[in-house]
DNA sequence: AACCAGGTTATGC
DNA sequence: GCATAACATGGT
């Protein structure tokens, strides 16, 4: 009852990606154990706990014992896919990155690891703007309370499962009341005038997906708070842009460091000519550069 | 106890 | 057009 199934593609691993979400982080959406992840989805207006497994050749997606009607398996199926990027062929990123001398082990020690996508574009617009320019432990406090506060909950075996806060949610609020949840001014005022600007449907992701890549920057950019950072991370977590690189983030800079890639912050050159050789892979390559930061940096 | 953190905007030359 | 400051506060 309530399960769903969907087959495994190539260079795929289920436990890379398990790994990835649960770094060393406390992300309030999701729910992670060693051989499954489990979080709600909004489908419909209908909340749902979606709990993912694997067995040998698919992955199991079981919806609770919700009778749950044909079109919202089908949506519900579609979050999963996109939230692991399970629809692309990754093929051509391997190649190349086979064929790198110092990023070559990353084939073999991360194999099968997808970009984790926030198929939510609101979602992922807000989270990154929460991210901006403070450590990730802190992050995942704010975004935490956030939450906690304003998004909506189902009890599931125990525990709490919430939903990302609907922008009208979020709308609504004074930059005071975020401000008292350590918000700083500016942020509050971004993440309000957001939740208004795709509350009222001025901005949408099916708007944005109708959108050429350059379009979607500067679409993206137009929003208060968005620089280009922002703007790539949303590509590259939410529309499916495998080009976006988020320029100057700190972390992908350390790890560029970490590899001897970059000599120092500012050699901007050594960035452009590595990116280009992953050309059409550039989000791929930041997410395996994350993926570094949480291992021994001893090359 | 300084310095840094998944940056962006406002200001000043 | 480019550097610099201000933002706010937790983590290391």
């Amino acid at each position: 009852v309530g399960k769903l199934y969907v087959s495994k593609p190539d260079n795929f691993s289920f436990s890379e990606c398990l790994w990835f979400l649960n770094r060393n982080y406390d992300d309030c959406l999701y729910l992670v154990s060693r051989d499954s992840v489990s979080r709600a989805i909004n489908i419909n207006d209908k909340v749902v706990v979606l709990t993912v497994t694997e067995s040998q050749n698919t992955l199991i997606l079981d919806t609770g014992h919700n009778e749950l009607d044909d079109p919202t398996k089908h949506l519900a199926v579609g979050y999963f896919c996109q939230w692991f990027d399970l629809e692309r062929d990754i093929s051509p990123f391997y190649r190349i990155l086979e064929a790198h001398p110092v990023l070559r082990y990353m084939a073999d020690d991360f194999n099968g690891l997808r970009v984790m996508n926030i198929p939510d574009v609101f979602e992922a617009l807000i989270w990154s703007i929460i991210g901006q320019q403070i450590n990730l432990t802190f992050a995942y406090k704010l975004k935490r309370a956030l939450v906690e506060k304003y998004g909506a909950h189902v009890i599931h075996n125990g525990n709490a499962f919430y939903t990302f806060p609907e922008p009208l949610a979020l709308a609504a609020l004074t930059t005071e009341e975020l401000r008292e949840m350590q918000f700083s001014k500016r942020k509050a005022e971004y993440i309000v005038n957001a939740g208004s600007v795709f509350g009222n449907g001025f901005l949408s992701k099916e708007m944005l997906l109708t959108l050429s890549a350059p379009e979607k920057i500067t679409a993206l950019v137009a929003l208060k708070g968005v620089g280009l950072w922002t703007a790539n991370y949303v590509m590259m977590k939410s529309l499916n842009e495998t080009t976006g690189v988020p320029h100057g983030d700190v972390g992908l800079l350390k790890a560029l460091a970490n590899h001897g890639l970059i000599s120092d912050r500012k050699d901007e050159k050594s960035i452009v000519a590595l990116f280009d050789m992953f050309a059409g892979w550039e989000s791929y390559l930041v997410h395996y550069f994350w993926r570094s930061l949480a291992i021994p940096s001893d090359f």
